[in-house]
DNA sequence: ATAAAAATTAAACAATCGTTTAATTTAAAC
DNA sequence: GTTTAAATTAAACGATTGTTTAATTTTTAT
């Protein structure tokens, strides 16, 4: 599906609102001034407020598995490798934070009949291209043969959201300036820590 | 505050809807039908919906340093201290999951003006006596001092919330009878991840 | 320049929202 | 047993919700 601007600008609009007050929390009519148009031009191009959301997850989980084997094959130390796919897929997270937020607080929702195919799809992928990783490293004995490969990505993601949605306690904490550099906060001590812990979980032995 | 047994039924009920619809997912009429109440007396025995969800929050948060401060003098060896403190973490935060949900998708609501006070202080004291428990094992020369140790709160309660978050997905890979055996995957399986992943990371020397 | 199609608008729709009212029933106190 | 207070109810309040309508403007094609 192609998108004209003022498509492009409710999408956007509907990220920001969704994320910071919730799907139920956000009205048309707040998403329609926000993005300077008429209410009825949501309906217009996607037909229901459901359907706007469906739209977001899709226009937004594109795939990024060329970026992961692209970190996959930087190098040929298994260590080095983790460090590169931790640096993506924080990069990667924290770029599309709001589209995560929204999927963590929906995708459980029972009364949302939402398709969260293409969410599903992405992050299976991905899945299967960091298990082979690893099962390598394993034979290569450099990774431990003990670690619960599937638990590695709770692990890695929910670091990032659990720091993120206490972000707010955390400024306190850090003295970090919100506006200025919770950029450079994420992609340099979070993002060290987070490769620390994966790390050192890849080569510990019991 | 003392409660009555129809101040309960409304707050259980109140907390199971808010953490699976969301706060504005959830209508004070449905509230009072599942609770089997005229609508009116959440009104009156809360004053409000915003106040109903302080009520909750208020009374579901309640300090468990005496429980933490218990796990951390069980033994005298750093690594079992680990042990006891993860497995009292996880079952703490998987017993009050849906205050926490509710919490993570309001705590970051510009909308909302609730007093998360309660949960900020019990976060606070929690941190405290890991800090202090750390630093020891630090001192003692049994963990790493390379770590950060704010950051080890975020690893630890957001892999629980990742996986809970995903559960739907992780039912699949796992083939997780959610009925029967969710509560078993987390106190065993889960637990065991988490565990051996701060180990790791607390005796990880780079 | 004219006709057809697409985009945009203000207004209205019924449904639901949180909250309040005023009346009635139940419980407690004396 | 009567009085007072507390609990409970159905109904109504105005505001807001997502969506649709029908009319108008703008753009595109011929």
């Amino acid at each position: 599906m192609e998108l004209n601007e003022k498509q492009i600008k409710i999408l956007d609009v509907a990220e920001k609102m969704f994320a910071e007050n919730g799907y139920d929390g956000t009205s048309i009519r707040a998403i329609a001034k926000e993005a300077d148009i008429n209410i009825a031009m949501i309906s217009y191009y996607f037909g229901s407020k459901e359907k706007l959301l469906e739209h977001l997850l899709k226009s937004k989980t594109a795939n990024f598995t060329i970026e992961l084997e692209n970190a996959l094959a930087t190098s040929t130390d298994y260590l080095e490798k983790v460090d590169n796919v931790i640096s993506l897929l924080v990069r990667r997270i924290h770029k599309s934070r709001r589209i995560y937020k929204i999927i963590h607080f929906e995708y459980s929702n029972e009364n949302r009949h939402i398709d969260f195919k293409s969410y599903l799809d992405s992050k299976r992928k991905n899945y299967e291209l960091i298990e082979k990783f690893i099962k390598d490293g394993q034979a290569a004995g450099v990774f431990s043969k003990k670690v619960n490969i599937p638990l590695i990505f709770p692990t890695v993601l929910g670091t990032y959201f659990n720091f993120y949605y206490n972000k707010k306690s955390y400024e306190e904490t850090y003295q970090i300036n919100p506006k200025i550099s919770l950029d450079d906060f994420v992609h340099t001590t979070l993002t060290e820590h987070i490769k620390q812990t994966i790390k050192a979980l890849l080569t510990y032995e019991v």
